[in-house]
DNA sequence: CCATATTTATGCGGATTGGTATAGAATAAT
DNA sequence: ATTATTCTATACCAATCCGCATAAATATGG
């Protein structure tokens, strides 16, 4: 299979198997269904189609797999994040797609699992200090680009100054939370989607 | 130490040692820190002082016992909520008084756990459908009581009627959801205050 | 006082957990 | 080829998990 990136020089022993990003994907889906604690290594090795000490070789223990699998997730919604943020559209269309690609992610079937950081990070964040770190960090990377894009529309005459952006930005997370716990919670994608546009008239009107 | 009700004929066995409702109240607790799954009976029954049979005995398994401690701690909200609900005030005032009751309980020292329904039932939804349901039943009445609430107050003139009260109470409930995962993440409580607010204009002047 | 009923306490037991030790396999450098 | 290095695979480990079986303790009804 080889199917390394073959980009340049090879390290000296036996090559690995597996491409990284991909296990991380089986990975995180693995995480995010049955969240930190209740994912066991052997799901996770099993639904990575390897055994647990090439896991461990390659990711270490449980919680810095975990956080390799977040901040894979976090790193790929920050960029979908600023592509849509940096269409030359009104804001509110903007956010409308932004919605519209997080409700399609969160309640994707069969299992409408929600969003790894608000529906499985925050409940392991008490007890592991590093999970609740990089979830913070990829939450401030996510609305640092809301308050940039915010800031931007006031600078154009978009929107007015005030409110500020920054409560802007926490205020469109803030729709991005609700939507992973109704997702979760079995709310259907319908509902989402007329619940987003709603809010996104209180929120951008104004 | 007896502390029965003692309102009506006891049982004919030995009595309980123990008050139902305040161990639920330790039970939620350790709940509410460490999640469904990563809470063992052991840390419950140690927390409740007594040992896994009472526990088991009076409640049923891991989930049934989770899932009391659920209702019980829904019972509560909805009874304060009503209560601030039922408040002669502007509606602004009332939802001031919600947040800043739901901001000093998400974010209690020293744990800042939040809220046990957005940070732990949705964890534990897609692997165990009682506790989704339980949680989404909980949630329905508090929604209920919002979108009651924002009706009479475009009955009474003091909202208009766009957007629907149903779309006001999600919102309302949004901004719960949101306030529970930053708490837990670590935002200060001062922080989400200001944030509330400043969210409240927004909610409620249109 | 005896029989009945319910709750406590101790402790077992099979299953699963996260992590690792060891041995075998595959590749690169020499 | 040979050696060095890295990865894979099997199996094992101590610890913990949840649930229950059993027996002692404590109350009521007769």
């Amino acid at each position: 299979m080889r199917s390394d990136t073959e980009d340049m020089k090879r390290k000296r022993g036996r090559p690995r198997q597996f491409e990284p990003d991909a296990v991380l994907d089986s990975v995180r889906k693995v995480f995010t269904e049955k969240g930190f604690e209740g994912a066991s290594l052997d799901d996770l090795a099993a639904a990575a189609g390897l055994n647990r000490p090439s896991l461990y070789g390659a990711f270490g223990d449980k919680e810095q797999l975990y956080i390799h699998a977040l901040n894979q997730v976090g790193a790929r919604s920050q960029a979908r994040l600023a592509e849509a943020l940096a269409l030359a559209l009104p804001i509110e269309e903007r956010l409308t797609l932004i919605y519209r690609w997080a409700i399609a992610a969160y309640s994707a079937p069969p299992l409408h699992a929600g969003c790894m950081i608000v529906n499985t990070a925050t409940t392991a964040a008490t007890t592991n200090p590093a999970i609740a770190e990089a979830a913070r960090k990829i939450r401030a990377g996510q609305e640092e680009l809301f308050a940039r894009a915010f800031a931007a529309c006031v600078a154009r005459r978009e929107l007015p100054a005030e409110p500020a952006p920054s409560a802007r930005a926490k205020l469109a997370t803030a729709m991005l939370d609700t939507l992973a716990v109704r997702a979760r919670l079995g709310e259907s994608a319908a509902s989402l989607e007329t619940f987003a546009q709603e809010a996104l008239a209180l929120v951008c009107v104004i």
